[in-house]
Order: C-alpha cells, then sequence, then structure tokens
DNA sequence: AAGTCATGCAACCGCCTCATG
DNA sequence: TCATGAGGCGGTTGCATGACT
C-alpha cells in the first residue's frame, strides 16, 4: 500500500510564494506557532502543501535567521565541518547561527567547492587533487583496521556503525584505503587508560586527542561553532556559560571529591591538563546538539567490539567513512 | 537591443527516521 | 512487533537575474 499523500496536490500552489502567502504563514504562526505542519495550510488559510509551509518558514520566514552573505570564518568552519561530516547540511547548519541546511548546501555548491579546487583541493575528499585517488600516508596492518562500531551506542550509532574505520598509522608508504571508497575523518590517538597491560579492548580504552591541535581548527571543545551568538542570543549565551561553568565546577568538585576523574558532555574531567579524553564519536565530529541524536555516551568510551588487539598505544589512528554516507 | 549562456538560490521531490498506537 | 504518518533531510530542478556576445 502506497503511502498517502501530505496533501491534496490538485488542490495546493506551487512555485514561488506571493507577499500575501509569506504574511499569512508568518501571521499564523506567530499566534499559533509552530505546530503541526500537516494541518497548518488549512488553518492559515493558505493553498500549499504542510511540507512547503515548513520550507518557507525554516528557509525564509524565520525572524533569525542571519541574512547576507559569509563571512570568511564561518566559510573556514563550513569547510572543517565538512570535513568532518560530509554532505550533512543539517548538522553543519547547526553550527552555524542563523544559516540553514538549505542555504549552506547552496553555498557550498556554488561557492566553496570552487575555492576549493582554486586552492587545489578535492572538495569531496578534502586531499589534494594531484593526489586523488591515494592516500600517501595512511597504512595498516589487517588487524588494525578496526571497526568501530559499538555495543553501549548502538541504537543512536546505528547509522553509523560499522561504516567509520580507523586505521593505525604505521608507517607512510603503505595504502591500504581505498581513498576512492573512503574519506578521511580525523586523526586520533588512542591512549590506554585502564593500565591493564594486554588484552585491552578498546571500549575499555580512553580515546584521546591532542586538544590544542583541534581546538584551533574547529574549537571542539566547547562546540564545533562559531564562538558567539548574535546580540539578541547574548543573554541565553550568557546563561548557558553560567551554567557551563557551574557545572565545570561542580564536576571538578566530584572528582576532587571521589578520586577519579568524572565524565560529563562526552569528555572526562581530571587533572591533566595538557590533554582531554573525550568519546570517540565526540572527537570525531559525530556530536550532535540534539539531544545527542548521534552520540548517546553516558560514559563508557565508544569503541571496537570485534577487536582486541593492542589499539591502546599511544599510536595515532586514522579514521575513514565511505563516501556514500 | 536582442539572444544566449552562466550562475545563484528558492522550492520541490522522494526517501528516511522516529514517534505513536 | 508492526503499520502508519508527520517531520526531516539531501539531492535535484527550474526560474530569475546578470554577464557576455
Amino acid at each position: 500500500m502506497g503511502r498517502s499523500p501530505c496533501c491534496e496536490k490538485e488542490h495546493t500552489n506551487k512555485g514561488a510564494w506571493t507577499k500575501e502567502e509569506d504574511e499569512r504563514l508568518i501571521n499564523y504562526i506567530k499566534l499559533h506557532g509552530e505546530g503541526c505542519w500537516r494541518s497548518l495550510p488549512k488553518a492559515a488559510g493558505l493553498l500549499r502543501c504542510g511540507k512547503s509551509c515548513r520550507l518557507r518558514w525554516i528557509n525564509y520566514l524565520r525572524p533569525d535567521l542571519k541574512r547576507g552573505n559569509f563571512t570568511e570564518e564561518e566559510d573556514e568552519l563550513i569547510i572543517n565541518l565538512h570535513s568532518l561530516l560530509g554532505n550533512k547540511w543539517s548538522l553543519i547548519a547547526a553550527r552555524l547561527p542563523g544559516r540553514t541546511d538549505n542555504e549552506i548546501k547552496n553555498y557550498w555548491n556554488t561557492h566553496i567547492k570552487r575555492k576549493l579546487y582554486g586552492r587545489g583541493i578535492d572538495p569531496q575528499t578534502h586531499r589534494p587533487l594531484n593526489k586523488a585517488g591515494a592516500i600517501t600516508t595512511a597504512t595498516a596492518t589487517t588487524a588494525a583496521i578496526l571497526g568501530v562500531a559499538t555495543s553501549n551506542n548502538k541504537k543512536s550509532m546505528e547509522k553509523n556503525d560499522n561504516i567509520i574505520i580507523g586505521t593505525k598509522i604505521l608507517d607512510n608508504n603503505n595504502n591500504n584505503i581505498n581513498n576512492n571508497k573512503f574519506q578521511l575523518v580525523s586523526d586520533l590517538v588512542c591512549e590506554d587508560s585502564s593500565n591493564s597491560s594486554s588484552g585491552v579492548t578498546i571500549e575499555e580504552q580512553t580515546l584521546t586527542y591532542p586538544l590544542h591541535h583541534h581546538q584551533q581548527q574547529l574549537n571542539l571543545d566547547l562546540s564545533i561553532g562559531l564562538p558567539s551568538q548574535e546580540s539578541n542570543n547574548q543573554a541565553s549565551s550568557n546563561n548557558s556559560m553560567i551554567q557551563e561553568n557551574n557545572k565545570k565546577k561542580q564536576l571538578k568538585k566530584e572528582q576532587e571529591e571521589e578520586g577519579h576523574d568524572v565524565f560529563y558532555n562526552h569528555q572526562w574531567y581530571g587533572n591533566n591538563n595538557n590533554s582531554k579524553s573525550v568519546c570517540l564519536c565526540y572527537g570525531l565530529g559525530f556530536q550532535s546538539n540534539n539531544n545527542n541524536k548521534v552520540c548517546s555516551c553516558k560514559g563508557a568510551i565508544v569503541g571496537a567490539t570485534a577487536v582486541t588487539t593492542t589499539a591502546a598505544d599511544n599510536s595515532l589512528y586514522r579514521f575513514y567513512r565511505p563516501m556514500n554516507i
């Protein structure tokens, strides 16, 4: 049985929105808020599909949209986020206040792609164009190729299970990863936090990356995003910062009282000031600001269930995702 | 001035996810 | 556990506009 259409197509307008339609939609949402998109058109007196109303509101009419050209800072952020997330425009948009996924997608296709080509960089792989098809530094033994699935966050990471692979970097000569099929996500250092010397599974390890290096690029410590909000968001932003600082103080206290590191917001809080341990999916940029939709870790470290080899050796691991996701 | 081509972007389409019963 | 449907997402289309000949 086919799915019923979201609206009666023969009775709906299509194409560009008129000023009157915009006003009707704005007025309705001002009065009633964003509710059921399916019933909204009728209630608002619009001959439009609910989906069309939603899109028009989200991409064009929403009052918090930032209009105008993208800044250089936003350009670089989009490029960095795309290198981590691929064509996940909604995730990228979530890190750019006032920008929509559609806007970023269009901007990527019309401007940034060209910009990257101009720099000699393949916009899909973020690798130099003259080296396309070959990852010159990656290598792995068969045993070191890790399927980064996880048992403790199976449901939320469903989409990512078995698709990210980690490759232990041994030297610069072997190319075991087919770069036509895989895209570089990130380099991370695996560090054993369990103090056991053998038989350590990835799940028992802490995956640590050099924080200062990533912060320079993406401000991953707090979130991937621009450092400041628009002025009308300043108050709530300040409140969030106060709450966050209070939480950190509390965590520090807990850590001191209990004598061990404390986990919060994908991170372990401990005594080591030089590096900060994070869960793997966070480190790879798969965290989300939408109730941890992507990563639902609660302290357990994301890792591969299948691997029990000596990954916890402070080696550099390089992570890839297939091109088709 | 008119025709053609290139570009940018709003909007649509179809599939996927997830909540609900 | 399964079916259903609303909302969400990414890819694509097509129109408006500007640049060029």
